[in-house]
DNA sequence: CGCGGTGTTGAGACCTGTCAAGACGTGTGG
DNA sequence: CCACACGTCTTGACAGGTCTCAACACCGCG
């Protein structure tokens, strides 16, 4: 999958051209809108944030433990995650991001986070400075709560993978894990019917479920079997979505997508 | 364990005397302060967050998911927990609560939960109106970030648990819990020497675990058998703190505590 | 004195992990 | 153009951690 092509102009990191910068943060007011009203000054700051946009290859780490951050990741396209490494090698991915996302948000207050930032497939990415962050927010309470919420809806995200990692069987936590994506990903208008997009390895959904690759493998065929899902070439189809969150138990109202303006 | 006698008295909420409101306060502030500067002026403000305080018994509902909310509850002493409910009555536990955490400061942004929060232990709880809490951050723009930054620190909390839910085995994921609740309590002076009072049953640990009850009811024979913690009358002692941290693989910088000011 | 909640113990079942081998596809280099 | 390497996916046999079910002990409280 041309690991080593991308890892090799990796560190050239060539940014993608200014033209349509405005196109590219669209997911990402569309998913704030999905939840709160924005206003047009409001959206006019929020665009200003990103100044320029940068390709990442599939397997590259942007962020690590521990480092001390001066800017946020924003996801334009492709798929990042927050990763914890483990003493033995074993590494468990604690959220997924679709575009629109802000994988380290939280950062901003933080300063360093506690685990680190990958990206599962080439990406296009767009650095934030939290000084600019700052500005926004103490210009705009407003925004700053609408983000402030949006951490919180990424905490949401974390219990509920906890329950299933908790309580749920490998065939129940893998439903629930694509009933969550599909809603996800439709939101910023990354799904075409019950399709889309998912370059993910069955390695790496391993590290998201609590898996091992041999057990993903043989729950997918399951999920195939029962006609929930097809998966082949990289492209994710939901057969049957009412019962895939029958499967997953799924109660979509934790990604409070609901618009509850103040 | 009285529950019968408090939930009888339960909706009469007895009001703790106000008299010493500012020191019940004190274990949220010395938190606080273990992660950034608190000024006399928004020690001051955060000090008249709160006017009065209730009295919960064990096993109470304190908030239900879905439920609109106007305020946020502060923990002055007790155990709180954050509860998922899941169909056919399994219950999982998220977080847990020591005294100085809100439980839900979230809900200030959400609005409302996707988990009930419950009394694992009689406590001591203070509310805090959304109001209040929108007038002291549009007052003073570094509290609010010290709050986001808080509502951050349990998503990594979140995280942390769902590494040990998806990687680890019951005798480390014991470990870990342990290990983190030591610290917490420790910071908000709750622990006397390695010990510290410790009411939570095993049932209530096999929620936060994702295990059964009688599964803890072993690990926690094993863990004794290792001569690594004492648990007996509802007070428990850590013997040997770098092995506990060894069998966990615990590493604390996940919980923020050390001093970073803006 | 009896009862409900809690803690303890044992035996067997089941889900998932481990280890190992091979198939498939795609990009690379000779 | 072919041979090869590598990442990914697939399959099988077996091991092991945790669950389930069941019974019993303990204890504070009504």
């Amino acid at each position: 999958m041309g690991k080593v092509r991308f890892e090799s102009d990796g560190n050239r990191n060539a940014t993608v051209s200014p033209r349509g910068l405005n196109l590219v943060i669209d997911a990402h007011l569309r998913r704030l809108r999905k939840r709160d009203v924005i206003g047009a000054a409001e959206e006019q700051a929020i665009r200003a944030l990103v100044s320029q946009t940068q390709r990442v290859s599939a397997h590259r780490t942007l962020i690590r433990e521990g480092e001390k951050l001066e800017h946020s990741v924003l996801l334009i396209d492709g798929w990042l995650a927050r990763a914890v490494d483990m003493a033995g090698g074993a590494r468990h991915i604690t959220e997924l991001h679709v575009p629109g996302d802000f994988a380290d948000l939280h950062g901003f207050t933080l300063k360093r986070l506690d685990h680190d930032v990958v990206a599962l497939a080439d990406s296009i990415i767009a650095l934030v400075p939290h000084e600019r962050l700052k500005e926004l927010t103490d210009r705009f309470p407003h925004i700053a709560r609408v983000y402030w919420f949006s951490t919180n809806v990424d905490a949401a995200i974390h219990r509920q993978w906890a329950v299933s990692l908790g309580r749920r069987n490998a065939f129940s936590r893998m439903a629930h894990l694509f009933c969550e994506i599909f809603l996800r990903l439709d939101v910023v208008g990354k799904t075409t019917g019950a399709s889309f997009d998912f370059p993910i390895t069955q390695e790496q959904l391993a590290s998201c479920l609590g898996l091992t690759a041999v057990h993903v493998n043989r729950t997918l065929q399951a999920l195939r079997r029962e006609a929930l899902i097809e998966l082949e070439n990289r492209r994710l189809t939901i057969l049957q979505f009412d019962e895939l969150k029958r499967a997953g138990e799924f109660d979509p109202s934790y990604l409070y997508l609901d618009r509850q303006p103040e």
